[in-house]
DNA sequence: CTGTTGATTCATCGGATGTTGAATGAATCA
DNA sequence: TGATTCATTCAACATCCGATGAATCAACAG
């Protein structure tokens, strides 16, 4: 017998861990990293500091669980979207309805506390834009999958443009997309409270259309122009 | 007499302060305020550890001092390029225009060491994505009078825009900006080199009609339609 | 030359850091 | 029931942290 009852054992350990888990995202987004000490985070779980080595292993482990504990969900997300937005085989998608897939799924994470919220949100913009993400891998773990399904969508609706301009216009798409999902609350200090982060809807209709303009200001020169002979047949995703 | 020659006494200690900026804008962009100690930084300098407090009062003395050192002229370079860009009194300037005055003197700083080079403007990343930035106030410091200022260019062009929409495109665009800033590398290793950040005129001739096209894409509808009554007269400055 | 100023060095402070091994106790299994 | 597993607690480890007061030394003024 492999899987029986949970156990009266297990569960609590399972939710010990969510404790741990929930303080560390919390914390970890308001504060980075190297900001928060172990102890900090027991604290805030209300659970001894050795549990967080007993349960993660390290510091670091605990860092990526959190991630782990919420990239599955999001990227069936955001990849369910763009397949609605691919639609039927064949026939190029709409701009407007891949630029939502690729946006919409993130900002409404803030809102939506089982998928992370507001610090889950913050802590992707802090693992994004720190130049030592590289050697933890856990931004190509969560996001290099979509990318390149996104920018094939992205090809496909403008059959013309180089590989490297989708890359280009792709990059400053998500740059678009990470700040607003920083919530820095620079937007409403500036504002004097004329905008708020607060409703995702208000912030789509208004980020989707800046970003699907990004692109066709980006490529729209590139939709029904033929491809150059260097640029046909040069794939998004790279060669084994 | 109060101004004589400097002395060698003072140029020493200004060329030991300098050393110590270096390294701090080194590592703190590599690392960030948490992730970087003080005797890390007073090795980089190859000068004793109580240098740092003697100069700088503190660790955040330093950190301060590491973008005090930089914003008058980053400032003054983005006022001035508006400034050209805003030509002729009265007459409504091109948005491509303002957009480039938004946007290259910050992609310029990447590739003029003098300026501050790649590390400055990670730091500057940094600090415009940490939620806490707000207790520190560099930001506001930094960027707080020319946002406005760029905000006004752009109501001159959208004059039927009501100010919030003005706000969250302007948000946009300097998030489209930030990113571009960062220097994650994901760019080039996403597209497998085939896009590098290197050229600083290679990034301008694309993310600037990106974000030109996002500021249409969000505002063109206002161009030229009347303002309501509600959104004229409304300052886009804060009132005393 | 003499006394003073101020930059630099040195040693050290108290405390916080991540991590670990041993002890504990309760749920689980034979 | 008795043995065992394992989540949890406790105490401690070695190290690093930011900061500072006293000592040192050279440049400067008179």
């Amino acid at each position: 017998m492999e899987k029986q009852a949970p156990g009266r054992r297990r569960q609590a350990a399972e939710a010990s861990k969510e404790r741990i888990l929930n303080a560390a995202e919390k914390l970890f987004s308001e504060q980075g990293l190297d900001g928060v000490s172990v102890r900090e985070i027991a604290a805030a779980a209300k659970l001894d500091v050795a549990m967080i080595n007993y349960h993660f292993g390290s510091k670091r482990g605990l860092y990526r669980a959190v991630f782990h504990r919420r990239i599955d969900q999001l990227t069936e997300q955001r990849l369910g979207e763009l397949d609605r937005a691919l639609g039927h085989a064949g026939e190029p998608p709409q701009l407007r309805d891949v630029v939502h897939a690729l946006i919409a799924p993130n900002i409404l994470l803030r809102s939506n506390r089982a998928l992370g919220g507001v610090p889950f949100a913050r802590l992707i913009v802090r693992e994004m834009t720190d130049p030592n993400e590289r050697e933890r891998g856990i931004i190509s773990e969560m996001f290099d999958p979509t990318a390149y399904r996104f920018m094939e969508a992205i090809a496909q609706i403008f059959p013309g443009a180089p590989r490297a301009e989708i890359h280009w216009a792709y990059h400053f798409a998500i740059g678009t997309l990470v700040h607003a999902m920083a919530s820095t609350g620079r937007l409403e200090y500036l504002s004097r409270g004329a905008c708020a982060m607060s409703d995702p809807e208000v912030i789509l209709a208004r980020l989707v259309p800046f970003v699907e303009s990004g692109f066709e200001g980006c490529l729209g020169h590139f939709r029904r122009s033929a491809a150059t002979a260097s640029d046909r047949n040069s794939a998004l995703t790279p060669n084994p």
